[in-house]
DNA sequence: AAGCTCATGTAAGTTGTTACATGATTGA
DNA sequence: TCAATCATGTAACAACTTACATGAGCTT
């Protein structure tokens, strides 16, 4: 049981769907291709964690339909209790800045820009998601809650990597202003 | 060539140093330990982008030291005009709210504490590195714009955590206030 | 005496990516 | 007609983690 099969537990607690569904649903949380998911899903169907059931689509190809076993939702549980590993991120642009002071200017704009363009992407996707989210009953208990903490993480975060773009592309723009009049470099 | 392979060697672009030493500083940006690190830098120097040379010390264990190659340094450089691909998160915390709604409310509050102390840590870790930049000459070209740039990225974003933490421990403490009277739910 | 830091490595296992494989339907 | 979406799977490979292995010096 590792940390996606928990992943995927968690959302068919909510409601059984496919693979595929389960892929995308993940996505904006936990990038996993459909070839990590679809074995993983047998596995965890083997366990007894899941059972499935195949639905026959008349336009679309058929699909598989997982849904949480009360062995399933015992093991979500048990997992609740333990403590959470801190996140792991891997940005390969921190690499890249490891060494931004050996490439060109031009090319550096154009990689905060590419970067903007992704935070903005991201936010429009998470904000579309809240909007789908019921405002009435947010309390702890609720589903919608939950959905809200979580959408908010990643909200925050992408706005949070879009202000540190626009600094950046100022204090470049700034040129070579000298440090001391410099108003975008203030140590806290 | 990995994207850890790229890190490891515009830390060496600036100065040579030790597999160990290497870990320890791409650590706050990458994480990766040293059982991976040791044979990539082995690898690196059979194909020629990395040399090496022993020191011997009396009161610590001997060490390697690893220096870039003008291979390795055209590698780099190289590297700079590709376009980045997309951070990649993997937060076990994401994959715990999906089940939020099913936790008790005191584990979810030390969940969230925990998550504080370690975005405080992480600050704590950050701003240090933050106060050895050297405050002069911190234009585009120079090594010190790229920490501070760095340092920044990863400040704002534990910033946006902490912050994020705060929000909800907010939101859970106002408890079953309705929502229209609750001032921590923003659509925007 | 026990555990931490420094220091380098290997072995075995897990996780994640890319590519292969198939095939109908829908929209540009 | 070309590409995308829906839908499920396998195979091969790359990346990463955990455990094994060693050993001196320093701190509690």
């Amino acid at each position: 049981m590792n940390l996606l099969s928990y992943g995927l537990l968690g959302l068919l607690a909510r409601h059984e769907s496919s693979g595929y569904d389960l892929m995308l649903r993940i996505q904006p949380f936990w990038q996993a291709k459909h070839s990590q998911i679809y074995p993983l899903l047998a596995r965890m169907e083997k366990n007894g964690l899941l059972s499935s059931r195949w639905i026959q689509q008349s336009d679309k190809p058929d699909k598989k339909i997982y849904m949480i076993t009360d062995k399933g939702i015992h093991a979500l549980q048990q997992w609740t209790h333990e403590s959470v590993s801190p996140p792991v991120t891997r940005d390969e642009m921190s690499l890249r800045l490891f060494c931004l002071w050996l490439a060109d200017k031009g090319s550096a704009i154009r990689m905060f820009e590419e970067r903007k363009r992704h935070f903005n992407s991201r936010i429009a996707h998470l904000e579309g998601i809240l909007d789908a989210i019921p405002a009435e009953n947010l309390s702890f208990g609720s589903q919608a809650f939950s959905d809200y903490v979580l959408v908010q993480k990643g909200l925050l975060n992408a706005k949070a990597g879009l202000d540190w773009c626009n600094m950046v592309l100022k204090m470049m723009a700034a040129g070579d202003v000298k440090e001391e009049h410099n108003p975008f470099i203030l140590k806290n």
